[in-house]
Order: C-alpha cells, then sequence, then structure tokens
RNA sequence: GGAAAGAUGGCCGAGUGGUCGAAGGCGCACGCCUGGAAAGUGUGUAUACGCCAAAAGCGUAUCAUGGGUUCGAAUCCCAUUCUUUCCGCCA
C-alpha cells in the first residue's frame, strides 16, 4: 500500500501517477485525507485524555502510600468520568483507522513516471525481440499433440487422478521437468542468489502481506481445516520471510530463489488459453526475490532483466520483452517487464516471466524496512521476477525444437536432462 | 489424537498489582585502554502513532492475541492462537 506521508505532501503527484493506470483517484485520495485528519484529531483527544487518566492513578497510588484515603477516593470519581470518554474515542480512533486503512489498500501502487500510456495489452511496448523463430514447415503439432505423441506429459491421466489442469509427466517428460528446475537454480546460484525452499501452504498472515488476502482468495486452493492457502507463487512464503523486519544496510541486495510447485484455481479461465500447458492449475516455477535499497532498486530491476534473457539466451528461445503499459500493469508494480517467448506451431507469443520493482508499497503492507545511513528507519524496495515458470518453456521447447527425429533439447540443458533427444 | 508446560525487547532471561518500556547478561554501535588485536572498561542501543516547521523534547500505545477486574495490570480472571516436551501414529 501507498505511503500516507507521500499523500499528504504530495496529493496532486499521486492522482496524477494513478492517471497511467487508467485510475481516477481523486475522490479516494480527498477522502483518504479527510479521514486522515480526523483520525489525528481523534488521537491527540484520546491520548490528552489517557495521560489524564495516567496522572491521576499516580497521584492516587502517593495518596494511598500517605494514608490519605479520602482524598484518594475523591479523585477516583474524575476517572470514571475519563474513562468513559476514552472508550467512546478509542472506538472512533478504531473506526477512522479501519476506514483509512482500507481506503489506502484500495489504491494501486503508482506506476513509475516513463511507463508507457496505454490502456491493455495492445499498448505494452516491445522493448526488445532476440532469437529466430524457427521455421518448421507446413508439418508441425502443437505441444498438446507432441507430449502425446512421445508420450510424455498426459493431461488425461491427471483429469483420472485429480482434474483438468493437474498433468501427469512421464519418462523423458518428467525428466525434462527436473532439468529444467535444477538449471534455473543452479544459475541463480551462480548469480549470487540464496536458495530457499520455502512451505507449499501458508497462513493467513502471510496470506495478506503479499496482498493475496482479502482481495484475491478466490484464485488460492484453501485447506479449511487448518486454516492454510496453497501457494500460488513462491513469492509469498519468500517474500513474507521479510514481514516485520528491520533489516541491516550492508546486507543489501538480498537476493533469494526458490523453486516451488505452484497452485492455482484459476477461476473464469477458458478457452485457447488454457489448451495444454498454457495454464495449470498445478505448475513448476523457479522465482527470483530481491530486497534492495530504495536508491539501487531500479538499477537492480535492469539486473533481474538482464539474467531472464540470459536464461533464455541459453535456451535458444526466441524472445521479446516488452515494457507493460499502465494499463496492463498489476495493481501492486511500479514498473514490470514481460518476457513472451514464441511458440512456432501455436503461432503466439506466451508469456513465461514477469520482472517487477513494487517500490515500497508490498513493504509498506507488510512493514519491511531497513535503517538508513542516519539511523532512520525507512522502507526497502522488493522486486521479484519467475526464472522461470515451466509450462509455457516446455511448450516452446517442445514446439520448437521439433524435427522429424525428435525434439532437440537445447545444449545448455543437456547436462541436467543426460538425453539429447525425446523420441 | 491424549497429557503437561510455556509465550517478556535482536537473542537469553528476571520480574505476582503502583516508582516497569521493563533488572541482569549476550549481541550490536561508539569511545577509552593497546604497537595492533583479544581481554578489560565507559556510554548508548525497541517499534508505531500523535504534538512540534524541524531537531531536541513531550504524550500515547505495545510484555502472544482479544476481552474483563481495578483509580492503576507484564503481574489477577476469561477466551483464543501458537510453541515445546512426553505418549500414540508415521516418510
Amino acid at each position: 500500500m501507498l505511503e500516507i506521508t507521500i499523500l499528504r505532501e504530495n496529493p496532486e503527484m499521486v492522482i496524477e501517477r494513478l492517471a497511467i493506470k487508467n485510475i481516477d483517484a481523486r475522490a479516494t485520495v480527498k477522502n483518504i485525507l479527510d479521514v486522515d485528519v480526523k483520525r489525528r484529531e481523534t488521537q491527540k483527544m484520546l491520548d490528552d485524555n489517557l495521560a489524564e487518566s495516567n496522572n491521576i492513578a499516580r497521584e492516587i497510588g502517593n495518596l494511598f502510600k500517605q494514608g490519605k484515603q479520602a482524598d484518594a477516593n475523591a479523585l477516583k470519581s474524575r476517572t470514571a468520568e475519563l474513562k468513559a470518554m476514552a472508550k467512546e474515542l478509542s472506538d472512533q480512533l478504531e473506526q477512522l483507522q479501519n476506514e483509512q486503512n482500507e481506503l489506502l489498500i484500495s489504491l494501486p501502487n503508482m506506476p513509475n513516471v516513463n511507463t508507457p500510456k496505454g490502456k491493455s495489452a495492445e499498448d505494452n511496448k516491445i522493448i526488445a525481440t532476440e532469437g529466430n523463430i524457427p521455421d518448421l514447415g507446413d508439418k508441425f503439432l502443437p505441444h498438446w499433440e507432441l507430449t502425446q505423441k512421445y508420450d510424455i506429459i498426459d493431461f488425461e491421466l491427471g483429469v483420472k487422478l485429480t482434474g483438468a489442469g493437474f498433468p501427469v509427466y512421464k519418462g523423458k517428460g518428467a525428466r525434462l521437468q527436473r532439468a529444467l528446475i535444477n538449471f534455473f537454480l543452479q544459475e541463480a546460484i551462480n548469480a549470487g542468489y540464496l536458495e530457499i525452499q520455502p512451505p507449499l501452504m501458508v497462513n493467513e498472515a502471510s496470506g495478506y502481506g503479499t496482498g493475496q488476502l482479502p482481495d484475491k482468495e478466490g484464485q488460492m486452493y484453501h485447506v479449511t481445516e487448518d486454516k492454510f492457502y496453497l501457494i500460488p507463487t513462491a513469492e509469498v512464503p519468500v517474500t513474507n520471510i521479510y514481514r516485520d523486519l528491520i533489516v541491516k544496510q550492508e546486507d543489501f541486495p538480498i537476493k533469494n530463489v526458490a523453486y516451488s510447485q505452484c497452485f492455482r484455481r484459476e477461476a473464469g479461465s477458458y478457452g485457447k488459453d488454457v489448451r495444454g500447458l498454457n495454464r495449470l492449475h498445478q505448475f513448476d516455477k523457479v522465482e527470483i526475490v530481491q530486497i534492495q535499497h530504495p536508491d539501487k532498486s531500479y538499477a537492480t530491476l535492469e539486473e533481474m532483466r538482464e539474467y531472464v534473457a540470459a536464461l533464455l539466451r541459453k535456451l535458444e528461445l526466441p524472445f521479446r520483452v516488452l515494457h507493460l503499459c499502465g494499463g496492463d500493469m498489476s495493481f501492486t508494480s511500479a514498473w514490470t517487464y514481460d518476457f513472451e517467448v514464441y511458440s512456432a506451431a501455436q503461432k503466439r507469443w506466451l508469456e513465461v516471466s514477469s520482472v517487477s520493482n513494487f517500490e515500497s508499497f508490498q513493504a509498506n503492507r507488510m512493514k519491511l524496512r531497513f535503517k538508513d545511513a542516519n539511523g532512520k528507519t525507512q522502507l526497502a524496495h522488493t522486486l521479484n521476477g519467475s526464472a522461470l515458470a515451466l509450462p509455457r518453456i516446455v511448450a516452446a521447447l517442445l514446439e520448437n525444437n521439433q524435427t522429424a527425429e525428435g525434439i532437440k533439447i537445447p545444449k545448455a540443458l543437456v547436462a541436467y536432462t543426460g538425453f539429447e533427444i525425446i523420441d
């Protein structure tokens, strides 16, 4: 959530920036500031009231010690009055705080000023395109047929065991998964990331910390008996490691990488988007997370962008990088790059990674802070990105590398798969 | 699943109704000491919100969470959550 101090000091700037995300925040911002004034007035009254009560209590204590029972009892009547008032004021204060908090939570993060203007995915700015799109001739299959042909991923069997969107990987299909996970983890470790193996279920507090709760709970699988949620991404447990922490400035940048299975209900999805590996309820992903000093977060974003690009180059996949426009950015992001690989058989671009700088938006909600050079605590910046999500990478690898002999495995992966071709 | 114990600051740990935001220790920071270090020694060391132009300062809240008793609660009462240990089960 946005910092209240920024809203107080520069409401116009906030309104202007949010307009880039096509949001008219004028009314909400005014509302927040009005509530803020009332909230502070109420707190002042309550604090004064409590201060008086505390003083009287102290005085009564002294009087009792001196044996002046009568004087002490005389003071008690005033405290009853104060107590009634305090109760009322603290109820009011709580209500105002809740009101302000709800309003603040309803505002998305401010996009960076350099964010492209636009309404939808059409308006995203393509900032790089790399690699060669293979010419498959006229005999080629989409991945959902290739997986059947080579018997490496069984969607039907997954339906039998669980339901749609829970495929079963078999033989070289399973080994390819394992190879990709190991490859992605090892690359990250080489780049200085600390590997984390997080729980796949989290409690409610963690869900709130990264913003899945209370709004997006429909997107998560819920273990009602124990009030746990299956994680939709490793970002949730990994980022929550730093919830309510004040880290040391020398620790920056904090770099974590985590492989996890991810579980998403994907309520409301349908059609060609969900065919085969394009959208699953359970999938594998390696996620990179960085926590950085505010002055350096944008340099870090570029570093992460370059890191993901390098992975795709090693996999020899044609890809492009998009700078998302205001209308297509997520609620929490200030700047997002999307990576898309070209799927030659489906003849379309598939999103495989999203690398974002959240600035202090997540950190504010989670109270993730650090002590700066002057000893003042301030919010850290958080960034994350997929590096990478497996299913669409697999789809593109299968489709783009299909040959008459079989599916060729890119050289960089062979050390991990132990085979060069799926046939 | 059954039984018991427990939850206090970055960590350990004292504290059973007032002078407790909380002894003591560790850690950390800065200084002294030292040729340099260790040891020793001195000082400091929570967070949030509010008041104030700001700093200083002041006020309020926080001893798992929520409620209650009381003029006054870390301390007493109730509920909840979590943790540990033992038994059972188990990869």
